[in-house]
DNA sequence: TATATATTGTTTAACGCTAAACGATATGGA
DNA sequence: TCCATATCGTTTAGCGTTAAACAATATATA
């Protein structure tokens, strides 16, 4: 049996209340935030600080589900700003470590600060449970297609 | 009643998932489709199918949640490609009208044929309940998204 | 009518992403 | 040991996005 064109239309709803979704809240975070973070810079502050630094920049690509290449620039902007240190793994000559700063543990926390008003406001809207009853099925979906990809 | 840093991630969750679901399906529809044509192109033919087309480029950029420029670009795309015609408007000196060919059209046909297989997938491990069921929730956060935007 | 303001579309700079090609280094098998 | 293959990080080209500045045209107000 194959899916009516109605069926397409509701998972192209879906889909597409992903991507807007995804858009504007990824804008409206970068504008709350410190001057020149960005969403991708701050989750790799966020993945350091909460998870142990010392990764090699392929493992924090894999973890943020992003290519080497896309790494290589986010984690320039943040060596750049001090905000994390990128040295030669001793152990093995291809790969590198990543160690983040005391500079680099602050802005994660401006970060997470500037934030907070916005996810208040939401709260005032939105149930948790709602929000959160969501979460499985997406983690699913995510999950699905994590894995289809490779 | 300030947010717990639980809710915080709770919330942080969410979003999270929303953007790679975001990143993974926009990709993932990419690599389906007719060679260069991007989800945003598509987005752009379907629109214009669905809802008739004689649009103006801002309206049509407010219609998916873009900025003018973005829609200035993807335009000239799919204008380089024949798949719309993008005329001045006689009525408006400022303004212009974008109508879409018969290969435009042929073009969008061709794209919702080669991303079926894949929804097809989709709802073999998904109920189509549970993901339309996610829905109203996803559409008030847009909502909302969308209004504080402004 | 004349001037101020608003709207439309384009352009540019900066960032993010993918895919693919490359160099450098590791590793495993002949 | 030597060579083929795999892995790691970088670079480049191409597309998408925003924000901001501009030119052209419309509209409203004084």
């Amino acid at each position: 049996m194959s899916a009516s064109p109605k069926d397409m239309e509701a998972l192209f709803g879906f889909f597409n209340e992903i991507g807007i979704i995804s858009q504007l809240s990824g804008n409206a975070f970068e504008k709350a935030m410190p001057e020149g973070m960005t969403l991708a810079q701050f989750s790799v502050l966020n993945h350091l600080c909460r998870l142990g630094d010392g990764w090699t920049p392929h493992r924090i690509a894999r973890a943020m589900q992003v290519t080497k290449g896309a790494m290589t620039g986010t984690l320039k902007h943040l060596e750049g700003k001090g905000l994390v240190v990128v040295s030669p793994d001793p152990s093995d000559g291809r790969a590198k470590r990543v160690t983040i700063t005391d500079q680099g543990r602050a802005m994660r926390d401006a970060c997470i600060g500037a934030i907070a008003p916005m996810m208040q406001e939401f709260l005032q809207k939105f149930a948790l449970t709602d929000i959160a009853g969501a979460v499985p099925v997406l983690a699913a979906v995510r999950a699905w297609l994590d894995e289809r990809r490779n």
